[in-house]
DNA sequence: ACTACCCGGACAGATTCTGTCCGCATTTCG
DNA sequence: CGAAATGCGGACAGAATCTGTCCGGGTAGT
């Protein structure tokens, strides 16, 4: 550590001190700033004078501990860096992103404390008026174990851990990682399984205890991470995997079928659409919603609850319905999504 | 404004100056502080000691600005808090949220400054490892007007804006202000509408040149802003309304149809969707993909196209497949989710 | 060329800071 | 209960820093 002259600077410093440690008594605090203690204990009155909350407690176990919130000094971020950050911790706060949402709550608070007065109330009033949406938090994730796949990834060194799979089953795993996802409300690590030889997707939340086992590896592929995590998502171990020929184009089939539903290519000049479902039911009711026709080539299963499908949609559409108009509505927007489940997992 | 003894106090005042106002001279600092001119070049001085950029210009409009960046004091965040923020500003960067991804970055980038030197690395890493998915952005919105409309919304007081309906016609309206939503990622204004006397919602990427017209106004009714934006994806000005009676009961449709898509209720021991598209060919692929048996009660055109559809789902999976046995996968991930186009708007 | 700005050294006096000393209060442990 | 280990803050003398004043130098705009 560097000693510097002057007073602000060292209050500062001590400041610092104050937040790399959760219990400090002046004789440590004294040492490490090369001051007395009657001088630390000064430096705390100053801090206080200027909002900081330096609480302290005497007695045996005594010492000083850092509290939460009181005045902030200045943030130095433009107008538009100011309502990004409302904007996106108020995002993380409605569950928009996996499980922070007590936490940006907090964080956005204090934040808020240090914008200058005149931008402070406007991105208050941008708060006050934005109405949470149900939208749902995703599966809660620990941030230690976050922040220790992200800390293997960047190194990268190898993990082992604990992993229970969709069906409750716990397993040991030892793996590369390569690169974490936040899709779906999920977090994701992509990572080479080193028992398996194969690379292989985990969700954070259904991991426990990673250990980080010292082993430094050479990244020698660079898989699209995001692109296996969306085809993963869509040929999940499910009970039934479908192979279906559409009647339309590979772009368009692209364009209609999100790859967290299914994966589409061609073949021999015909366009081949693979997903999976844990029930015939549910394949042959999605195939069915299409905007295209269908053929599924297997399992003739699926081919024979389609049929089925259809002509359950004959005979409740013949003829005679009765008759009600909806009432007329004019509202100004456009646009809708929806989770698509698939059967139970 | 409040005068404090140390100097150190007053090197947070002169900073907290500098940001109110874009420029200022040392004659006017002084006056402010009741300090000498001397002073405040020491103070300037002072504060660039400290790591921050206060850029001078000598000469006849000569002054002193606060410039971006540079060291930035310690910031009282707890771990969770920090890598909430992380995580949210890192969702907003990848378009999570509408329209500010790029000032999210350069946030992000200046409040890892300011966390303890342990915990910045391990963010750090956490951004370096997280890979962006395409999720797309949604439609800009200017950051002013959003907050202009917060702003109206929190007073509350009546706006006046041009707005862009679907079909590109432009309105002026007269509105009373309610609350703000962000959801697929758009940004939506519930209001009342003065001129119609209903409650109407309006996408901001489609209004142009808010004005607060200094009518303040008191809130009479307190509607469900979530709901009503919801309920209006689901009955947008769509050419078919159908309206269809579900053979299962009212919550597991509500649990099915979410109520961006269509609308449920109950009518004497009947459950009723109504719901609207562009295009028939649309509402009956939807209706057949439901996961329970479905009559049209009206329109008379969208049972016809059920009906054809049946047939030809029946048509096209008759006998004698091809077979193909598509690979084997493990993943141990779940979920899917979709933006669900019904024909253009 | 003139005016209005920023810059920083030098000096004497003013102000603040520091270490030392001390008594008081609180908490924990044997 | 007493001893030990902590925080608290006043008082004092000397050390250190800060302040206003003065001044010469440099830059930018009219």
């Amino acid at each position: 550590m560097t000693f510097v002259s002057s007073p602000s600077a060292r209050l500062l410093q001590l400041l610092s001190l104050l937040q790399t440690r959760p219990h400090w008594n002046a004789a440590e605090l004294a040492e490490r700033l090369r001051i007395t203690e009657r001088t630390v204990r000064r430096d705390v009155t100053r801090l206080r004078q200027l909002g900081y909350p330096v609480v302290a407690d005497a007695g045996r176990a005594g010492g000083y501990q850092l509290g939460r919130g009181g005045a902030l000094p200045p943030l130095l971020l433009t107008d538009d860096e100011s309502v990004a950050v409302a904007v996106g911790l108020r995002a993380a706060a409605s569950g928009g992103v996996a499980g922070y949402d007590e936490a940006a709550v907090a964080a956005l608070a204090k934040l808020e404390q240090m914008l200058p007065a005149a931008l402070r109330e406007r991105v208050l009033a941008l708060n006050a008026a934005t109405v949470i949406t149900r939208a749902g938090s995703g599966p809660l994730v620990d941030p230690e174990l976050l922040l220790t796949i992200a800390q293997a990834c960047r190194r990268p060194e190898r993990i082992r851990f604990t992993y229970q799979d969709g069906s409750g089953t716990l397993t040991e795993r030892r793996v590369e990682p390569h690169g974490l996802v936040n899709a779906e409300r999920r977090w994701y690590l992509v990572a080479r399984d080193l028992d398996r030889q194969d690379w292989r997707t985990f969700r954070l939340d259904r991991m426990r205890d990673p250990v980080l086992t010292g082993h430094r590896f050479v990244r020698t592929e660079e898989p699209d991470v995001a692109a296996m995590v969306a085809r993963g998502l869509a040929l999940a171990p499910y009970r039934w995997q479908a192979e279906v020929v559409l009647a339309t184009d590979l772009r368009e089939a692209e364009a209609e079928i999100p790859r967290t539903i299914g994966a589409v290519e061609e073949v021999d000049g015909e366009v081949i659409l693979r997903l999976g479902a844990n029930e015939v039911e549910w394949l042959a009711r999605y195939i069915a919603g299409l905007p295209f026709d269908a053929e599924v080539r297997s399992p003739p299963e699926v081919r024979t609850a389609l049929r089925r499908l259809g002509r359950r949609l004959q005979d409740a559409n013949r003829t005679r319905p009765r008759r009600v108009e909806p009432a007329p509505t004019d509202f100004c927007g456009v646009g809708g999504s929806a989770f698509v489940p698939r059967g139970s997992i």
